[in-house]
DNA sequence: TCGGCACCTGATCA
DNA sequence: ATGATCAGGTGCC
């Protein structure tokens, strides 16, 4: 059974609109909550696990603690949650004002409600996004769990099965249970455990990459050169610029982790971290990607924000979220089996005169157009709660982009 | 200020 | 089967 105290389930009121759990939990804000049920979702935090439930009406959430609490101590897990989720801000009249101020937002969020901005710890939000330079969502996640396993603090464990059991306990369930794991959980490192002169050795091993000096750096920098408190102090006490500039003096620390750790935990709204997917979006939907801005320069990557800053108001970064979260693949809770196939087709090749006016220097640029043909077939299951198979369908979703390969001439 | 390249690793695709 | 490319970038020249 579950090694820990669990205390009973507790629940706040909330609609879908204002959190959607499965939604906000995945997309790459943290990347430490694990799926412990069918529709549970649990993390370790510094002295307690949380696991969290939601249906249309109200979040639950409980703790479960590694030795019993005493009787006396009132338990503040509600609060904790309230704070995480940053429940104190309304997402729905949100949602009103960006849709109002772009079309292209409501067009994109009306599939995707509920994504909010979750209020994390500062220094756990900048070391686990320093592991996510040049990296994917799935080995970043891999990563901090192997952090929290090596430098952290056991919490326990918990049983994770397919089928939870009923909310309100009544009858201990024999039935209905395929094949229960224990999972241990940790709390995220300390500044000071990352500090330790084996780290970055043990990272390397770990498969951190380049990534594990820079970690090791940071925790140095932040524990032997920084007040006590500092990262927090960034949240009340400096705005969003110098909060930004304050990050960047840490190792492997670049504008775009800045605005992570701005926005994801020290209460920025503004903050507009600008990766590959947002500046896919920026290229695609809102005109970037031509003439002087063609490429990601620090120039163009304050140019990005500015403009979505300016459309969407001071809380851009919330906003830039949900149109992040639309535009990733990795919805994949009922989708397996993706396969995709690329057809390319030469369709013209020809010679233009240069139009950008930038650099006069060239004159000339043979532009050579291929229509590239993205085919992606889904084999969706959809199971029902006992996990069975009750239906299996193929989604076949065609993307079509034009490809330019340019070779440029001196007149 | 801008472009170019190296950097760890594992997955995916041609 | 094996090489190229990509994945929520950063640091250095």
């Amino acid at each position: 059974m579950t090694k820990g105290y669990s205390t009973s389930w507790g629940q706040l009121p909330i609609s879908l609109n204002q959190l959607c759990l499965a939604t906000v939990l995945r997309c790459g804000q943290s990347f430490r909550w694990k799926l412990s049920g069918p529709d549970e979702w649990s993390c370790g935090f510094p002295d307690r696990i949380i696991s969290l439930r939601q249906n249309p009406t109200h979040l639950h959430y409980r703790a479960t603690y590694p030795s019993p609490p005493s009787p006396s101590s009132k338990d503040d897990t509600e609060d904790i949650v309230r704070d995480y989720f940053n429940l104190s801000v309304d997402l729905a009249s949100l949602y009103e004002k960006w849709s109002t101020a772009d079309p292209n937002f409501k067009k994109k969020a009306g599939e995707f409600r509920g994504v909010r901005m979750l209020r994390q710890d500062p220094w756990e939000c900048l070391i686990g996004f320093i592991c996510s330079s040049n990296n994917n969502i799935s080995r970043i996640g891999q990563m901090v769990d192997k952090l929290c396993m090596t430098y952290g603090k056991p919490l326990g464990s918990l049983t994770h099965t397919s089928t939870n059991p009923p909310l309100a306990s009544s009858t201990p369930s024999t039935i209905n249970s395929p094949t229960p794991t224990q999972v241990e959980y940790y709390s995220f490192p300390s500044i000071e455990s990352l500090t330790a002169p084996d780290v970055e050795e043990t990272l390397r091993k770990l498969g951190f990459g380049y990534r594990a000096k820079y970690i090791y750096n940071t925790a140095c920098m932040v524990h032997n050169d920084r007040p006590k408190g500092f990262l927090n102090t960034l949240r009340d006490e400096k705005n969003y610029k110098e909060a930004h500039e304050a990050l960047l003096e840490f190792s492997g620390v670049g504008p775009k982790v800045a605005d992570c750790v701005c926005l994801m935990s020290l209460d920025k709204m503004g903050a507009v971290p600008v990766d590959t997917h947002v500046w896919q979006i920026a290229t695609r939907d809102y005109k970037f990607g031509k003439g002087k801005h063609r490429s990601l320069t620090k120039a163009v990557y304050d140019a990005v924000g500015d403009h979505f800053r300016e459309l969407w108001g001071d809380t851009a970064g919330w906003a830039h979220s949900v149109l992040f979260t639309a535009d990733l693949r990795t919805f994949a809770d009922r989708l397996e089996n993706t396969k995709t196939t690329t057809v390319k087709t030469k369709v013209k090749v020809e010679v233009k005169e240069e139009e950008d006016e930038e650099d006069s220097e060239i004159k000339k640029e043979e532009i050579e157009e291929e229509v590239v043909k993205k085919v992606e077939s889904k084999r969706v299951r959809k199971r029902g709660a006992d996990g069975q198979v009750k239906s299996e369908t193929t989604i076949v979703k065609v993307e079509e982009r034009t490809e330019r390969r340019t070779r440029r001439r001196r007149g």
